[in-house]
DNA sequence: AATCTGTACAACCGCGTGTGT
DNA sequence: CACACACGCGGTTGTACAGAT
């Protein structure tokens, strides 16, 4: 399909953000709200195409982000999904609150792959790495866990482990090569039960409007997932940030709006963004 | 102190998909 | 039905920084 480039080579800035650029950016979808992107740049008064404008908000400047490394807990959840949905890193991101595709991939790329290695295990298929040499099982270590004999032990303490053994290859999406179940399941194969058992499958199987609501579409940050009685305040748990965070300049930030403004744009978002 | 090497992460690119005409 | 368009996703690249030599 003839497909045209997302914006005009002409013109159009590229490499790094400056701090005026984002300061143009977030003023520009706090006011308006996040929907067509290909005409936010023009708007904003930004020298960038839509698409730039885009991963530039959701992975950087949405204030819902948590900031750092991940905790060890979404570690192994990212693990864990990985093994059953495979490099669907959106879907994994939308697991865990506050996390974008590209952190989690670039964490998965630089952290967890090895680690995964080191451990003994595959990363592609969260297999044993020994087994798929021979398939007769090991009892001595591998030269690829050495000074980790106790890789699987740790794995099963921190519930990383994938069971191989419990179930059919038909039963674990984990036990075939997680590329595999790509088209399975988005045409919701019904063969595969897996999710109803586990709590993770079935958070990963979970409706439409579960998904939906932990989308990056513009959830409450925290509050999605957080049971812990009253839902703490929008400013302080999302856009706090916007006022502490140094490199943003923001003392000299003028959003045009008070905290109260933020919190009423806040929910303007959660009422549905529209232009 | 200078240079090299590895790591982490932001950003870009191309493709697939959904939707409107 | 075919086409055009916009958006989102996953893979890849570029670059700044840290640590090693």
């Amino acid at each position: 399909m003839g497909r045209q480039p997302c914006c005009d080579k002409l013109g159009v800035k590229k490499g790094p953000w400056t701090t005026e650029e984002d300061k143009k950016l977030v003023n520009f979808i706090l006011n308006n709200g996040q929907c067509c992107w290909r005409a936010v740049p023009k708007l904003a008064g930004l020298l960038r195409c839509g698409k730039s404008c885009r991963l530039r908000w959701t992975n950087y400047l949405r204030p819902d982000l948590k900031r750092g490394l991940l905790t060890e807990d979404e570690e192994q959840l990212v693990i864990d999904l990985h093994a059953r949905l495979g490099n669907r890193w959106s879907k994994i991101a939308g697991r865990l609150p506050g996390r974008t595709d590209n952190e989690i991939k670039n964490h998965w790329n630089t952290h967890i792959k090895k680690k995964l290695i080191k451990m003994g295990i595959n990363p592609a298929t969260h297999e044993p790495l020994n087994k798929q040499e021979a398939d007769t099982p090991k009892t001595t270590t591998s030269p690829l866990t050495d000074g980790q004999p106790e890789s699987e032990d740790t794995m099963a303490k921190t519930g990383l482990v994938v069971d191989t053994s419990s179930s059919s290859p038909e039963e674990n999406l984990s036990s075939s090569p997680p590329e595999n179940c790509t088209s399975s399941n988005e045409s919701g194969s019904t063969s595969d039960n897996s999710h109803e058992e586990d709590p993770i499958m079935r958070l990963a199987w979970d409706d439409e409007a579960l998904l939906n609501s932990l989308s990056w579409d513009f959830p409450v940050p925290e509050q999605s997932y957080n049971n812990a009685g009253e839902a703490s305040s929008v400013v302080e748990n999302g856009f706090g940030w916007l006022f502490e965070y140094q490199d943003f300049g923001v003392e000299e930030l003028d959003f045009g709006f008070d905290h109260v403004a933020i919190d009423m744009d806040i929910h303007t978002f959660l009422m549905g963004d529209k232009c």
